[in-house]
DNA sequence: TTGAAAGCGCTAACAA
DNA sequence: TTGTTAGCGCTTTCAA
């Protein structure tokens, strides 16, 4: 079933059918009715490559994350698709496992699909990949972070503000001795070192830091908190580099006997669903991820549609959530 | 930059500049030499919508998901993508958020898209895009669940024997008065409706539900949990459709001083990664979503690619996995 | 408002 | 092993 078969069976010309289907505004009533009852009766479904390789444009966004089990991304992706295909748009989703050479290739074949936009997690670093990207012409949306040389539009926020506000909200609750869980994340290093510098700041001990790598989940948070307890029993704060990480501290510190908040306030980043009705109350860092994806695609069609972007740089910026662990 | 300027830099004739890309066994080492350093000096990447067009393989697998935040699908889709990008097939994501019509539009716009298979978390019950996407001929894999009349192949395995393998499973321990938490999904009822048949054939009394609809969260697991406390307050076990809800009856229960599982029983659905490592540990059905992933990428891909597949249809089973709270 | 002609960039099928 | 020709199914451009 093409677009020809239609035609001939509407008695009018290719061209005129494919109006009648995209623009209907631009076609009489008596031929969009034709048109019309030609595709019903033959349940024609036009071929989009077809048309995306004639008018080179794919209507398709490409969306690179590092995971998509229990990422912190998701509700980002989520919205992002959900806006993309509320204007007719679909979503290619490739995931790069935190790996520049997966990152890489994965770019590589996304560009090879001319998609209309890409979105990127995070910020893509200097190499083949980003230059080949900048190449390409293909609009860009770099979000989760902020830069001075972003590829094309930005939608983020500052990790080394974050840093800072969640020492100054740990020091502002009297807590001293603070500790650090992170994952092998880069992103996560900066947050921990503002952390770091505003603590010497103010005079206080160094932070006892323990790095998890890859192994991102709630039982590494607890294994962390054994390390703590061994490496520096003082501690009464701890910065986890995700939501999970901080079940895990929060889970074994209970499991202890060790008081939550009382004895040890532990915050976390992310902000997952359920923290807010956890026992306690998961304190944390909330990213409005569904803004990201939101903002990201309208900005993504503008541009994909002519339009120019009044705000292609954008700071989201995050909260605190004080709840019940700090 | 097209395969043109390729072939005219190396001195060929463009479809062999092509099939120095993409077929290199069949090309002298002389010519993909000079195609290489072509590619290499022009930046060259193919335009992989023109490709599929011409050869009607548009290497893409469209894959349809109720939601993508926290849902117990993600394993399954995580291990698809990873599957078809090692094989050279690029995801397309959609999610129909619960809802058929959704659905029906998502499947309408996928088609469109010419993908070489699609990939459904669940299965497609009879309607319009149903009887479209058996007319498009597109390779299907269903899954998540067991059916007479698949579209085409399918992965899946029994929510009526996961009902009943729960009940079993908690009348072994001694329970006797039995409460379910279900989600408004049509699988969570067959799963629960299993239950209840076991309980009654045991001449248990009757098993007090509470149906969230579609507040699939911690918070909606916590108030049920108050509910069944008003309602069937001799309740010394409880099924949950998610592990999501099993996790806030396990906080509100412990937050009520009722020991978790002395006192009460809590089964979840689904096996979340940290479901092992909380206190209690969660007991949970445990359906392995990376196999069911992998196997459907498999079919997907012989399929693409002109073999037979051997197994159409799959059932992966699941188990009960028995840890602290029941 | 409608249509004719051309072509998007690639590959299938056939021929040399 | 390499090349010629034709065409995938649609949309752009221009003309009527």
């Amino acid at each position: 079933m093409t677009l020809q078969d239609v035609a001939k069976l509407a008695g009018v010309a290719p061209i005129t059918a494919s109006r009648a289907i995209n623009k209907p505004d631009s076609v009489s009533s008596e031929v969009l009715k034709k048109v019309q009852a030609a595709v019903e009766r033959t349940g024609y479904v036009p071929n989009r490559m077809a048309g995306s390789l004639a008018s080179s444009r794919s209507r398709m966004i490409a969306a690179i994350v590092p995971s998509t089990v229990m990422s912190v991304f998701m509700q980002t992706v989520e919205t992002l698709n959900n806006t993309l295909f509320d204007a007719g748009y679909q979503l290619m989703l490739g995931q790069s496992s935190y790996s520049v050479e997966r990152e890489e290739a994965l770019l590589e074949a996304v560009i090879g699909r001319r998609p209309d936009g890409i979105f990127l997690a995070g910020i893509l670093q200097p190499g083949r990949a980003r230059t080949r990207l900048m190449a390409s012409g293909i609009p860009v949306v770099e979000s989760w972070d902020l830069t001075q040389t972003p590829i094309d539009m930005l939608i983020g926020f500052s990790h080394l503000e974050i840093g800072r506000a969640v020492a100054k909200h740990l020091i502002d609750k009297g807590r001293k001795h603070f500790a650090i869980v992170l994952a092998g994340d880069e992103r996560a290093d900066r947050r921990a070192t503002a952390f770091q510098q505003v603590a010497r700041a103010q005079g206080l001990g160094e932070v006892f830091t323990v790095n998890v790598g890859d192994s991102r989940t709630l039982r590494s948070g607890r294994d962390s908190f054994i390390k703590i307890l061994q490496g520096a029993p003082q501690t009464d704060a701890i910065f986890c580099s995700s939501d999970l990480l901080a079940m895990g501290v929060v889970t074994e510190a209970k499991a202890r006997g060790i008081h939550v908040p009382k004895t040890l306030s532990v915050m976390g980043f992310g902000d997952v669903p359920f923290g807010a009705d956890m026992e306690p109350a998961l304190s944390t860092v909330r990213i409005n991820g569904g803004d990201i994806g939101r903002m990201a695609a309208e900005r993504l069609i503008d541009r994909a549609e002519g339009r120019k972007v009044d705000k292609p740089i954008v700071d989201v910026g995050f909260s605190i959530v004080a709840r019940g662990s700090a």
